[in-house]
DNA sequence: ACCCTCCCTGGTCGATCGTCCAAGGCGAAT
DNA sequence: ATTCGCCTTGGACGATCGACCAGGGAGGGT
């Protein structure tokens, strides 16, 4: 038997999912809540219900996008047998990417709407820290110059690609890697 | 004397100022026509009289913008003496920014606002384009392996630091200089 | 003096917004 | 069987939205 408490988490699942999809096809402002319902196909006054405000519901989804696509990242950058391997790796979980699809494009969604809500910006910043933090284990543990600024520079270099990438095409696959493993390859004396 | 007309190209600049400043207030789909009007200090019904809709001012606005940075750096790229010097200048106009500035946060409203308007994303793609190969000649010069991906590597780096700085302080000035000198510096033998 | 053209005003239109709420439904506990 | 607590419904509220337009006003050409 499901009981009430389960459904009600259920719809509560289904109102984030909804929030995701959204975002994406009409940017964070543009997010009704009537939209919302009907995506997720419930009743309009149940978003109020589970959520004090509409703009709760997108940044509760943002970040669960975020956490998801970190769990993923993480385990890469802990296992990776030296910085050129984790870069490849990397590299290969966002090549399919082309700037215009829905991870991409919630990510920078929600990097703009962090500007406006303090709450938000706050945990985006927490996530993006603990990643740069992983990949700068990760590369000190090889042996890279300055691992905090490249880390820093890397994972940025990474979210403008495919922030550029809605807008033209760019380098991808090996053409990309050949690039960016000059950050990552140049020894301690690249610090001037 | 002030004729109808220069009055008019006026309140149209007016206008095209009050978009920017409110599209990196409000962002792109909460930018309206009555606050528009406010802002530029004229009645709301000339919004869709000096323009077809508010969608059609705001890609205008963006587009003015964009092409006034391009303006800036286009002098840079074609007059440094090295591939570093380009990078060191460029870094220095870009490094008073914090990601919640106003160009860097209208430049980010404009990408994701080109994914939904096609008109948009021709402009900006053909901006980023001419960027890219200003960049990638600046680097051919001065005997940069593979300038084409270097260069669009490069234009991606740059915009996701300013993206990263929104969320939390990276690395700026000098150490950053350091970690992207990396990307120019390498020789022919750096792509394997 | 006339008209023509353009700029501008201020308000109306129907639609849609976020939020809230009274009332109904239904399993779980008593 | 009754009560309790949570989930759910569908609509009401005032505010605001983009777009539109009838009409006023003021130079410039004839």
């Amino acid at each position: 038997m499901v009981t009430a408490a389960q459904r009600g988490q259920e719809v509560r699942q289904r109102l984030l999912r909804a929030a995701a999809e959204l975002i994406v096809e009409r940017g964070w402002t543009a997010v009704t809540t009537r939209v919302l319902a009907q995506r997720a196909g419930v009743a309009p006054g149940l978003v109020h219900y589970h959520f004090t405000s509409v703009q709760a519901l997108l940044v509760e989804a943002a970040v669960e996008v975020a956490r998801s696509v970190a769990a993923q990242t993480a385990p890469v950058l802990a296992g990776a047998d030296s910085a050129d391997e984790a870069l490849t790796t990397l590299l290969g979980m966002f090549d399919t990417a082309d700037g215009t699809d829905p991870t991409s494009v919630l990510f920078v969604e929600a990097y703009l709407a962090a500007t406006r809500d303090e709450r938000l910006r706050q945990a985006l910043g927490e996530m993006l820290g603990q990643f740069r933090r992983q990949l700068a284990d990760c590369l000190a543990t090889h042996a890279v110059a300055d691992p905090d600024a490249t880390a820093a520079v890397l994972a940025a270099a990474i979210d403008g690609v495919l922030l550029h990438r809605a807008l033209a095409a760019g380098p991808h696959g090996g053409a990309l890697a050949a690039v960016l493993r000059r950050l990552v390859t140049a020894g301690p004396e690249g610090a001037r």
